[in-house]
RNA sequence: CGGGGCGUGGCGCAGUCCGGUAGCGCGUCCGCUUUGGGAGCGGAAGGUCCCGGGUUCGAAUCCCGGCGCCCCGACCA
């Protein structure tokens, strides 16, 4: 029935299966409006997983929810030279308001340094006030030419952390600790691994003083910019008059941060798990981690197995568990096991009158095996399951991003062909001139992801760059990207 | 902004070349039969054919002008 209801195949079409996915998961839509995006139900659950798991990580370690302004004075903009130039093409500005010409527009939020530090200016006076430990969820728009479902939408839903310290080294500190924040997160709720580095001075965040990243690699290798954090030196401070008295008793700028990431790690997830019968999520993540499903034959089987599946829905989540039974709508069970592959539930459990004969359920893994499982000490049996799936997850997805990463080409020639063919996560040494980073990306459309924290770099440090055989001044990695 | 594709019941499409009663599949609703991997039969509802002009006895179809969306590139989380 209904080749409609197909997803296109990975290996068909990458693209195109990564919108069946999210149309069939019933992740997100269409809006009216160019490049917006409607988060349905569906996607909006994981995104609020997300930001449960995120937010516990802020909190623990110091930082305080607030909120700022959707509109932003477009003068603010203005004041960091470097970060004007960056997003001013990308912006929305209302010009009119009350059916008023505005005497000064106001540009929608990109992202909110400006209007925050125009705050702290008016907050931080002494030494004594320091750090500011500061993060907010909303929506930015950024007027990007080209947009994908979750990857990039003119609108988007994030989060933006924003501290102001006493010196270099404790602002430093901060955006490294973000940094393993982030990475945490997505590996270990995620499933999906990443590098960890340092952002080269043309992919930096336009006003710091430097930006690190976390790069995953996505099914069909290419890289996605998962996670940002930038030290923003004095920069906004400087911009924004953000001084405070020293313990010395002399004045100084603050040193600050910022860091986020968006609804584009839903995308992430999808293209990182996803396979050709939809979703697969991440049990840490799931909205659902196990679906119990009835089966029947006769009205006594009928009672008798969806009064069975509500009360097996009930024990999970007494345990701990986000269960839920499917009970009838009118579908028959094949259909209901499809629809919940498609949304990427974990666990099933079918229950049908044979397994309660013999207290038992099938259990069926959204990525493959399904076997009778007993149903005392079922809660235990799930959860042991689910960590299984979640570590499995990773360790798979680390695989395969090994097996797509290329280290120390032997030649140009090697590397040119490693980034036309498959492609991948190529590491190599690189002189540190931004003519030759340009260079390589017109000629192969790929960039430098990042300089790889140390543990990600190769045991032996490249001599020479890959590019001009000059001596190389770090490793870096590159990849084409999201 | 350049290249490509497309706008027709809720969704996916045919019909457009060659003007003549607006169709098909899926979904929806009702009924009966079904239910261990996308159920079957019968009945029913549902359409400004993207918008505006023009040609014509007559336009989804031809002509002119708009608008919108998706995909591929350049910009970006």
């Amino acid at each position: 029935m209904a080749e409609s209801k197909a997803i296109t195949p990975r290996a068909q079409d990458f693209s195109a299966w990564y919108n069946d996915l999210i149309q069939r998961a019933e992740l997100a839509d269409y809006s009216p409006v160019r490049g917006c995006m409607v988060i349905r139900p569906n996607g909006y659950a994981i995104w609020e997983q997300m930001q449960r798991a995120l937010d516990d990580m802020f909190k623990a370690t110091g930082h305080q929810n607030a909120y700022f302004p959707l509109f932003i004075p477009q003068s603010f903009l203005a004041r960091e030279a470097e970060h004007v130039e960056g997003f001013a093409p990308e912006t929305a500005v209302v010009t009119h308001g009350g059916g008023k010409e505005l005497e000064e527009p106001l540009v929608v939020r990109p992202t909110s340094e400006t209007i925050i530090y125009s705050m702290f200016g008016k907050w931080i006076q002494s030494w004594r006030d320091l750090p500011v430990l500061m993060n907010q969820w909303c929506n930015v728009v950024r007027w990007e030419m080209r947009t994908r479902l979750f990857l990039r939408t003119t609108e988007f839903l994030w989060q933006e952390g924003h501290t102001a310290h006493a010196t270099e080294a404790d602002a430093q500190a901060e955006t490294l600790q973000i940094l393993g924040i982030y990475r945490r997160f997505m590996e270990e709720w995620m499933a999906m691994p990443v590098l960890t580095g340092l952002k080269t001075e043309s992919e930096k965040f336009a006003g710091a003083l430097r930006t690190y990243s976390c790069e995953a690699l996505m099914q069909d290798n290419k890289a996605l910019q998962a996670g940002t954090s930038h030290h923003l030196g004095q920069n906004f401070a400087k911009a924004f008059e953000v001084q405070f008295q020293t313990a010395e008793g002399g004045l100084d700028y603050v040193w600050s941060t910022s860091w986020g990431v968006s609804t584009r790690l839903v995308g992430g997830l999808i293209m990182t798990h996803g396979d050709d019968r939809g979703l697969v999520c991440p049990p840490r993540l799931a909205q659902w981690q196990a679906v119990v499903v009835p089966i029947w034959r006769s009205d006594e089987e009928k009672a008798a197995t969806c009064g069975a599946a509500e009360r097996i829905g009930a024990e999970l989540r007494a345990g701990g568990i986000r269960a839920t039974p499917d009970l009838p709508e009118g579908l028959k069970q094949g259909a209901k096991y499809l629809a919940w592959e498609a949304r990427g539930a974990p666990l099933r459990l079918e229950l049908g009158p044979r397994d309660l004969a013999s207290n038992s359920a099938m259990l069926a893994r959204r990525t493959g095996g399904k076997e009778a499982v007993q149903l005392d000490g079922l809660a235990d049996t799930v959860r042991r399951e689910l960590d299984a799936m979640q570590d499995g997850l990773l360790a798979a997805a680390r695989e395969r991003r090994e097996a797509h990463s290329l280290r120390g080409p032997k030649s140009k020639d090697e590397f040119i062909d490693f980034l036309r063919s498959d492609g991948g996560f190529v590491y190599a040494g690189f002189c540190g001139e931004p003519s030759v980073e340009a260079e390589i990306k017109e000629l192969t459309k790929a960039t430098i992801r990042c300089l790889p924290d140390a543990e990600f770099r190769s045991p032996e440090k490249p001599a020479t760059c890959i590019w001009t055989g000059k001596p190389a001044a770090v490793e870096a990695v590159w990849a084409r990207a999201y």
